[in-house]
DNA sequence: AGCACGCCGACT
DNA sequence: GTCGGCGTGCTC
C-alpha cells in the first residue's frame, strides 16, 4: 500500500512561502537538507526540503507530486538550515532566495555535492593479482604499483599516483592486462590531516594582554568575545592561538575577513603558521573553485576557512571557532538583495554551534561595543603596540583662513617633507577617487552633471565619470551652455593629488593607489612590495590604503580634508570617519619608527574629534554612544528601512506614503518619513525611503510583517521595486 | 523572478 | 484579420 508524505520545500523565488509537494512513501526517505528536482509552475526547480509532514494544511489534489532526489544526503546541516530560515525571518526575505544565497552556485544548478575523485582500483580478483605480482619480475613499476592498490581497498588517486611518480605508461599497461581500472569515488568525510606538526611556535613569546585575550576566548568557549585591540596590538596573534588550540583537538576554524581584506598576505599568514590545508572563498573565484573549497569545508579537509561575507554559510563538518576581523567594516552587510549582516549572523552561529566567535577590531562598531559594555559578549581588550613601536601622535592643522595651494597648507607641505628628508615615507589619504570632483564653467556657472543621477560628474584623466552609475562621458572642450573654453576641474581628488605632489616634491616618487589603479589583478600586491623596498616614497589612495597592508616605512600620514565626515547628514558618518582616522593612522608609526597623523580641519575644536584624539577610541565611542541614546538611534533604537524606486519621479514616494497612511501604530514605534532619498535619482530611477524605529525589536518586526502584508495585499505597479533593510547602515 | 494570459494599437 | 507592446496574476 503506497502512502504519500508531504515535503515542505523552499524554492528559488521572491514569493514569500514555502511550497509542500507529494511524494510516493517508496521515494523515501527524504532527509531534511537534500535537494529535490519539482515542478514549478511551467517550469522546473531545484528546492531544498525543509521538512516532512502525513498531512498537510492546503488542499491534497492541487498538490503536484515531487520529480527527482537530487541528494541521498542532506547538502546543509539542520544548524545552517536554522540559520536560514532564521534570516528569512528576522531581515523578511524570501526563504529561497536566502537558501540561494547560502549555496554555491553549482549546487544551486544541480552539480553533485560530494567531490568525486578518480582512483585506480583492482579489476582482477585475489588469486589472479597475486599470480600476476609474482609474474611481473620484469616489470618493477608496474609490480610496486599493483601491489599498492591491491593493499588500498579505497583506490588510488591521480595525485598520489604523480607523487610517488607512477607514470602513465605504467599505469596503462596494467589496465591493459586488465588488473585495475578507473573508478570515481566520493571524498569521504574525515578530519583534515596534517603533514607533520600542525602548528608552528610563535615567532615571539606573547604580551600578558596577548595570552589574558586568548584564555578569555578559551574560558567563553559558546559564546562571542569583542576583541578590542588598538592598531599593532597583535589581534592575529591572539586569533592565531586561539585557532591553533582548535585544530590540535581536530576542529576547524571559520575566518571572516571585510571584502578588500582578503588578499594574498592574509592568506599567507595562515598557511605560513599551520601544516593544515586553508580553503579561501571570494568573489574572484569561478563557480567550481567555490565548490571545491565549500565541499573541503564541508567533508572536514579544509582546517582553516577564510572567507569574505558569504563564507558565514560555509558548512563545516567539525566547527571550532569563528573569527570575524574587522567587525567594524561595512562589507559584512549585505547591501542588496537579501541584505544579511555576516557579523551578526557569526554570532548566533556560533551560539547554535556551541563554539567561541570572536570579533576583532581596533575600532569596534559601536552596537559591539555597547554589547560588550551590557556583558552580551566577553570583552579582550589590547591596548599596547607590540615590540617597540610606539603609538602615532596627532598634529592638527586649523586651516580656516589658511592660503590653500591645490588644498594643501604650507604648514602640510613642510611637515611632508621634513619626513621625506630623512628618508621616510609618507602617506596621503583622500577619499575621493580621479582627478577633480567638479568640472565648473568659468564664465557661467555651468557644472557637469549625471543625467542618470542627482549627482555631479567626476574629472577623470580622460573622461567625465558618475561615481554612483558606471556612465561616462568626454570631457567637453567648450561649456555647452555658454560655449566658453574657460571649464575649470575645481577641488582634488587622488588623480590632482598625485599630479601636485610630483610637481611639489619631483625628486619623490608618487604611488597612487586607488580603486582605478589597482583594477588589475596583482597590482596592490605591486605597490606594497615596492613600497615595502623602503626608500623615500609618497602614497595617495583612498580607503584602499586605510585597510589590511602595513607600510612599515610610513611615518607620516597626512590627512588634507578631515571634514567631509562633519558635514554628512548621516549621524554614522562621523562614526566611520573616526573609525577610518584610527585605521589610517594605525598605517604610521610601525616598529621603531614614531609616527604623525596630520590633520587639516576647520573645525579644530569639534568636541567628538578632540575625544577621539585626546582621549582615544573608547572614549569618542562613549560620546557616540551617550549621543545614539539622547537621539533614540541604534543601538539604543532598532530600524529597518523600507526603500523604494520607480522610473516616474514621485511614483516611489506615493507608494511608501500610502504604506505609511495604512500602517497600524504600535507604543514607541514610529514609521518615519517617506522622504525622498539623499541623492533621489539614481541610475535613472527615482528613490524614497520609510525609516521605521522602535524601542523594541519586537514591535518593529511586528511593523515591517505588517507592511509586508499590506503590500501583499494590494501590490504596486510593477514598475516599483521596494525592498526591506533591517539594521541598515545607509540612513540617508 | 519567470512565464503565462489578455487586452489594445499599427501592420501584411 | 494578427503581431506584439506591457500590465496583471500565479506559482504547491
Amino acid at each position: 500500500m503506497t502512502e504519500t508524505v508531504y515535503l515542505e520545500v523552499a524554492l528559488p523565488t521572491p514569493v514569500r512561502q514555502t511550497f509542500t509537494y507529494s511524494a510516493a512513501s517508496e521515494l523515501g526517505p527524504f532527509p531534511v537538507g537534500i535537494r529535490v528536482l519539482v515542478p514549478f509552475g511551467r517550469r522546473t526547480m531545484i528546492g531544498i526540503v525543509l521538512n516532512t509532514a502525513s498531512e498537510t494544511t492546503y488542499p491534497a489534489e492541487k498538490l503536484k507530486s515531487i520529480g527527482n532526489k537530487l541528494d541521498s544526503t542532506p547538502i546543509i546541516s539542520p544548524i545552517l538550515i536554522r540559520l536560514c530560515l532564521w534570516a528569512s525571518d528576522y531581515y523578511h526575505h524570501p526563504i529561497g532566495e536566502v537558501f540561494s544565497t547560502a549555496l554555491p552556485t553549482l549546487l544551486r544548478t544541480g552539480k553533485s555535492a560530494s567531490q568525486q575523485l578518480r582512483v585506480l582500483k583492482l579489476t582482477a580478483g585475489t588469486t589472479t593479482v597475486e599470480t600476476a605480482i609474482a609474474a611481473l619480475t620484469r616489470a618493477p613499476r608496474q609490480r610496486s604499483l599493483l601491489q599498492l592498490i591491491a593493499e588500498r581497498d579505497d583506490g588510488v588517486t591521480a595525485t598520489e599516483l604523480s607523487e610517488l611518480e607512477y607514470k602513465r605508461s605504467v599505469v596503462d599497461a596494467l589496465i591493459a592486462r586488465e588488473l585495475v581500472s578507473w573508478h570515481t569515488r566520493d571524498l569521504t568525510l574525515s578530519p583534515f590531516s596534517s603533514t607533520g606538526r600542525i602548528s608552528k611556535p610563535a615567532p615571539f613569546s606573547l604580551s600578558d594582554e596577548q595570552r589574558a585575550a586568548t584564555i578569555c576566548v578559551e574560558q567563553n568557549a559558546t559564546r562571542t568575545t569583542l576583541l578590542y585591540g588598538v592598531t599593532g596590538s597583535g589581534k592575529t596573534e591572539v586569533y592565531l592561538q586561539s585557532i591553533s588550540r582548535l585544530l590540535h583537538e581536530g576542529r576547524q576554524a571559520l575566518v571572516l575577513v571585510p571584502e578588500i581584506g582578503l588578499t594574498p598576505q592574509t592568506i599567507n599568514r595562515f598557511k605560513t603558521r599551520f601544516n593544515v590545508p586553508v580553503v579561501s572563498l571570494h568573489s574572484g573565484m569561478t563557480d567550481l573553485e567555490r565548490l571545491n573549497a565549500y565541499r573541503a569545508a564541508a567533508t572536514g579537509h579544509a582546517g582553516i576557512v577564510i572567507g569574505t561575507r558569504s563564507a558565514i554559510f560555509t558548512p563545516l563538518l567539525n566547527p571550532g571557532i569563528i573569527i570575524v576581523d574587522e567587525e567594524h567594516d561595512a562589507s559584512f552587510k549585505q547591501q542588496t538583495g537579501f541584505k544579511y549582516s555576516a557579523r551578526d549572523l557569526a554570532v548566533l552561529r556560533g551560539q547554535w554551534e556551541r563554539i567561541p566567535t570572536v570579533l576583532g577590531s581596533a575600532t569596534p562598531s559601536l552596537e559591539s561595543y555597547h554589547n560588550a559594555q551590557t556583558k552580551k559578549y566577553a570583552l579582550a581588550e589590547l591596548t599596547e603596540r607590540a615590540g617597540e613601536a610606539r603609538p602615532a601622535s596627532f598634529d592638527i592643522l586649523n586651516i580656516r583662513k589658511a592660503d590653500l595651494k591645490e588644498g594643501l597648507s604650507s604648514a602640510l607641505v613642510n611637515t611632508m617633507r621634513t619626513h621625506l628628508s630623512a628618508g621616510n615615507q609618507v602617506l596621503v589619504f583622500i577619499n575621493r577617487r580621479g582627478y577633480s570632483p567638479v568640472l565648473l564653467c568659468h564664465e557661467c556657472g555651468w557644472i557637469a552633471q549625471c543625467t542618470r543621477c542627482d549627482a555631479r560628474l567626476t574629472v577623470h584623466f580622460n573622461s567625465l565619470r558618475c561615481h554612483h552609475c558606471s556612465s561616462t562621458a568626454k570631457i567637453p572642450r567648450a561649456c555647452p551652455d555658454c560655449n566658453s573654453s574657460q571649464l575649470v576641474p575645481l577641488g582634488a581628488g587622488t588623480q590632482r593629488l598625485e599630479q601636485v605632489l610630483n610637481d611639489l616634491f619631483p625628486d619623490t616618487k608618487v604611488i597612487r593607489v586607488d580603486r582605478d589603479s589597482t583594477r588589475q589583478k596583482g597590482s596592490m600586491e605591486k605597490v606594497v612590495s615596492e613600497v615595502t623596498e623602503g626608500g623615500a616614497a609618497i602614497l595617495v589612495g583612498t580607503q584602499l590604503l586605510a585597510k589590511g597592508h602595513h607600510f612599515p616605512s610610513v611615518t607620516l600620514v597626512a590627512i588634507p580634508d578631515m571634514d567631509a565626515g562633519f558635514y554628512s547628514s548621516d549621524y554614522k558618518a562621523i562614526e566611520k570617519m573616526g573609525q577610518l582616522l584610527l585605521q589610517v593612522g594605525g598605517r604610521a608609526g610601525r616598529e621603531e619608527k614614531p609616527g604623525t597623523i596630520c590633520l587639516q580641519t576647520h573645525f579644530p575644536n569639534e568636541p567628538v574629534l578632540r575625544s577621539l584624539i585626546e582621549e582615544g577610541y573608547t572614549s569618542f565611542a562613549e560620546h557616540l554612544l551617550a549621543d545614539r541614546l539622547e537621539n533614540e538611534l541604534p543601538p539604543y533604537h532598532f530600524q529597518a528601512m523600507i526603500r523604494a524606486e520607480a522610473v516616474n519621479r514621485d511614483e516611489a514616494m506615493k507608494f511608501l506614503g500610502d504604506l505609511a497612511k495604512t500602517l497600524p501604530h504600535f507604543p514607541s514605534t514610529l514609521a518615519l518619513g517617506p522622504i525622498p532619498s539623499q541623492m533621489e535619482k539614481k541610475a535613472g530611477k527615482f528613490r524614497a525611503q520609510l525609516l521605521l524605529s522602535s524601542i523594541h525589536r519586537k514591535s518593529l518586526h511586528q511593523l515591517i510583517s505588517n507592511c509586508i502584508a499590506l503590500i501583499t495585499d494590494a501590490p504596486p505597479n510593477r514598475r516599483v521595486r521596494w525592498s526591506i533593510d533591517v539594521d541598515p547602515i545607509d540612513t540617508i
